[in-house]
RNA sequence: GGGCUGUUAGCUCAAUUGGCAGAGCAACGGACUCUUAAUCCGUAGGUUACAGGUUCGAUUCCUGUACAGCCCA
């Protein structure tokens, strides 16, 4: 039927009910109990026995089975499920033919006796109903649900309504952020809100977004990275802090990538990239066995084991023994030759770049188990400190799991000299300025905190664990 | 950016080789007082994503566009 149509009918039938009812916006309804609790209660009940126990309830009808002068419904609120029984002897005519005037998605209030049916479901005796909102659109259907992917992430209060793995993943997503907060907070670092909108989007290398100050008269960045401000804080005498938040990233969009996608960055004074390697298996540990109850989990069919020591290796290592790459990477030419062998296209990429694709290409993905892929080239961050025995390196390293890269981290560069010269054209005089005030040794680490969420999850796509991922425009046409 | 695949009723899906576009759920009317994917009888609902082309005839073949998914870069 042509959706017009049924949304018609829907608004024919609100009318009515205004009409003899009254305004449902205007009903004020108190719930005394919800599905969960009661479940939780009455679940023992035997079958076909009755309680005088009377409950008030709130939940969208999501299924109806009338049969002549009874009715069973089924409503659900935020936890979960529950059966009301409407019986015309029980309501009367007027309240029995109102009730079959309610659409399935309608929002309702409900009072009623709590009781067992013969077959053994837990059930409300419904004596008074409200509608509280009505529902001008039908729902998608009862059993199959919303399959669109597309559907599913323009209209994810839909999929949230018709598929309940759907909540569970953001539940979960819930759970890990908290037990992030949790962790950090417990080893002293403080939680602190820095700059989205920033003059230099600096910290990481990625076009950024732009937008405009009408008041200040200048063009903003949305923040790439939140490393530069938090380095400030260290500056500043705060010894341990972290930052978990939106970051903005003007590139393609893909399985592994939405536009804006939150991440944790993690700052202690005196300590370096080992203490940060330390921290991530404690810190990623912690949460799978918070989350997941045990430190191995699945993801892709693939056993994954989170008990640290994780592997350790390094950049040229990883390069050399994993993905098969001999080469010597400080010879520009010859790396360039080996990446073309590789069917890297390497047009315009600085050699920092084509080591980096080289091992997202040649590596990664035998990077199953939680490994540390540790001391980068020189030229792969110039915000890291050099090795001291070896200065064409850099004290940083990666983490990847599931064949995947979920952090970075590195001893900072505290060297305002040194750090003024690596920066070369990107210079950031403002957060130089306070490195020559003196910044402690530092180690920061960065975890994605989406990639970490999906491995937890199992789920294949970032855009299955941000509620609302970002979609391409629909035509105005086709959006009237 | 490139390749492949998809887009049919509000939702989930069909449609031999190019030959009248169909079902289930939801909707509407009717029967039914413990059902649970309720059942039964009946009704209505379509610019087959959009724009072109080939053809007597296109959901089907071709081209382009939009959006999406997967793979690659």
């Amino acid at each position: 039927m042509k959706e017009e149509r049924l949304i018609r009918d829907r608004e024919q039938k609100f009318k009515e009910w205004l009409r003899e009812e009254g305004n449902p916006y205007e009903v004020r309804f108190v719930r005394s109990s919800s599905t969960g609790k009661i479940r939780e209660k009455y679940e023992n009940l035997s079958c076909g026995e009755k309680t005088e126990v009377k409950v008030s309830l709130g939940g969208r009808i999501i299924n109806r089975r009338r049969h002549g002068k009874v009715t069973f419904a089924d409503i659900k609120d935020g936890e979960g499920k529950i059966q009301l029984y409407i019986r015309y002897d029980t309501l009367g005519e007027k309240k029995y033919t109102l009730f079959q005037k309610l659409d399935l998605g309608d929002i309702i209030g409900v009072e009623g006796k709590i009781f067992k049916t013969a077959t053994g479901e837990l059930t409300i005796e419904v004596f008074s109903f409200f509608l509280l909102a009505k529902s001008f659109r039908s729902l998608p259907e009862k059993w199959h649900g919303l399959q669109n992917v597309e559907l599913r992430y323009r209209k994810r209060y839909l999929d949230l309504l018709c598929n309940s793995k759907v909540e569970e993943i953001f539940i979960q997503r819930g759970q890990i952020i908290k037990s992030i907060r949790e962790f950090l907070d417990k080893r002293g670092f403080l939680e602190v809100e820095t700059p989205v909108m920033q003059l230099l989007p600096g910290g990481a290398t990625a076009r950024p977004f732009r937008t405009y100050h009408n008041a200040l008269e200048r063009e903003f960045y949305l923040r790439i990275a939140p490393e530069l401000y938090l380095k400030k804080l260290i500056v500043g005498g705060m010894e341990k802090v972290y930052e978990l938040s939106k970051n903005f990233r003007n590139e393609g969009v893909d399985r592994f990538h939405n536009p804006e996608f939150t991440m944790l960055e993690v700052y202690a004074a005196y300590s370096n990239y080992e203490d940060m390697m330390k921290l991530s298996e404690e810190l990623v540990s912690s949460v799978v066995r918070k989350i997941k109850g045990t430190l191995r989990i699945h993801y892709q069919k693939k056993e994954i084991d989170f008990s640290p020591p994780w592997k350790r290796i390094t950049f040229e290592q990883a390069l050399k023994k994993i993905g098969g790459v001999q080469v010597d990477y400080k010879n520009e030419k010859q790396l360039k030759e080996v990446a073309k062998r590789e069917g890297l296209n390497i047009e315009g990429l600085s050699r920092a770049q084509i080591l980096e694709h080289l091992l997202e290409r040649k590596v990664s993905s035998y990077l199953v188990q939680p490994t540390f892929v540790f001391d980068y080239p020189q030229e792969t961050s110039p915000l890291a400190k050099r090795k001291k025995d070896d200065p064409s390196l850099i004290e940083r390293f990666e983490i990847f799991v599931g064949g995947e890269e979920i952090g970075n981290a590195y001893s900072e560069l505290n060297d305002p000299l040194e750090q003024r010269e690596r920066m070369g054209e990107r210079k950031d005089e403002d957060f130089l300025e306070a490195l020559e005030y003196g910044m402690p040794p530092t180690g920061g680490l960065g975890i994605g905190i989406d990639r970490l969420v999906m491995l937890l999850t199992d789920s294949s796509s970032i855009r299955e664990v941000i509620l609302f991922p970002q979609m391409r425009a629909k035509s105005i046409k086709d959006e009237n």
